[in-house]
DNA sequence: ATATTTTAATAGTATTACTTTTATTTTTGC
DNA sequence: GCAAAAATAAAAGTAATACTATTAAAATAT
């Protein structure tokens, strides 16, 4: 599987960038290095003028690629959602029992990123980390409905629309599956923050996942 | 109730502000205007100067109650939380089946504000919309730990314990519970935004309220 | 009526979030 | 291998933000 990461590239919608960074050394680097920055100070406290500092290249030239540390931060958690989902559809792909397929999608959608596959310049161990720390950060704006239409959210959605599909295999007649759906991946995030932040909020920690909690309250859901 | 609610004051962590807006009459029209302008423009485009301008007050003069707009969010919030758990309080107080008192518990957390109380200079129609789109921003930051530690979210973590112990009233032996009553709280945030935005995520609508997913939701985990 | 506190007005600073222009370097097409 | 095109770097500039500091005026409290 790691030898066949290899030549994935996650389909970014390509309103988002103004140029690929996947096509040039440069925006690889803006990429690579975002990831470390955000990760370190915070969405926001991170600037492209330090960005650029850093790869020793100029505040202008990442705008280039970028018109804005928004979009930036749409790039890299659109790319977060789609290498989840690949991850999703191929570990799941073969599994015919749809109880244990939903199963392992749970698993796969609330466990935290452990080793960086390094496929490529971006740490998925971090990006992972960016993800539960500023996800949310992405769509709360006003401009929500508008990017929305534009498709900035497409992937993320198409991955809620996976569980939510596996959620009707496994019980058609449970009336709320894109709720449950939405509720577990945005809730891991949350358990995942909570875990780190405010442990008196969740029972989940080093012996209890998120996997655990939130296969429990799925299933006993779609119990008939 | 309308009429206890009258005296109610809300008590806010005196870290939080510098002057309490309570004590003037200045800081009673930072509070009501500051939730209108955020409310229409969004916590990023909120500024002091701003709301300086419409007051017909200095910049200068707010920054006496706040330190910085971040501060403002973080009372408005925890004044929002405070109010909702004051509703919990009173209005499960009486009701000693622990499966109706988390039922209804459930829906008062979960509903969306309808109208204004008019209690005070507090619009908390706005202000519930304002805790939808914003309340994550609160903590979604680096300095979460010593905000934290400084008591800032005690009344946030207060309510989510207060639905907890309900659960574990409900039934004892549930695992889960203080990640299922933060799972509910924050999720009813989420399903909400998602009704406005994001349609095609959740069940919830004009019928289906948030309130009958996650009784459903949480009734089913509890079953013995 | 005076002292104290509060508010308003003004000005100033450092930083952010860009844009523009121009020069230099790199890439590519032939 | 060279010219043209494209990409990048450097520098400078702008408007806005997020404040701080100072002083004056107004309100209030004793």
């Amino acid at each position: 599987m790691k030898y066949l990461l290899q030549d994935l590239k996650v389909r970014i919608n390509d309103k988002i960038y103004i140029k690929d960074p996947e096509s040039s050394a440069l925006g690889k680097r803006i990429i690579e290095n975002s990831i470390f920055m955000i990760h370190d100070l915070g969405f926001e406290s991170f600037t492209f003028k330090k960005l650029g500092e850093k790869i020793g290249s100029n505040e202008s030239s990442i705008y280039r690629y970028f018109e804005n540390k928004h979009k930036l931060l749409l790039y890299l958690t659109s790319w977060y959602w789609g290498w989840l989902e690949y991850q999703l559809v191929f570990d799941t792909n073969s599994i015919s029992n749809s109880e244990e397929k939903l199963k392992k999608a749970i698993e796969i959608i609330t466990r935290s990123v452990k080793e960086d596959s390094s496929f490529s310049h971006i740490n998925e161990v971090l990006l992972n980390k960016i993800v539960v720390n500023e996800y949310s950060k992405s769509y709360l704006t006003k401009e929500v409905d508008n990017e929305n239409k534009d498709g900035y959210f497409s992937i993320y959605k198409r991955l809620v629309t996976r569980i939510k599909d596996m959620i009707i295999e496994v019980n058609n007649e449970y009336p709320y599956p894109s709720s449950l759906s939405s509720t577990v991946i945005e809730g891991a995030l949350h358990q995942h923050f909570l875990k780190e932040h405010f442990i008196s909020l969740t029972d989940c920690n080093n012996k209890v996942t998120p996997a655990k909690y939130f296969i429990d309250l799925v299933f006993n859901s779609l119990r008939k």
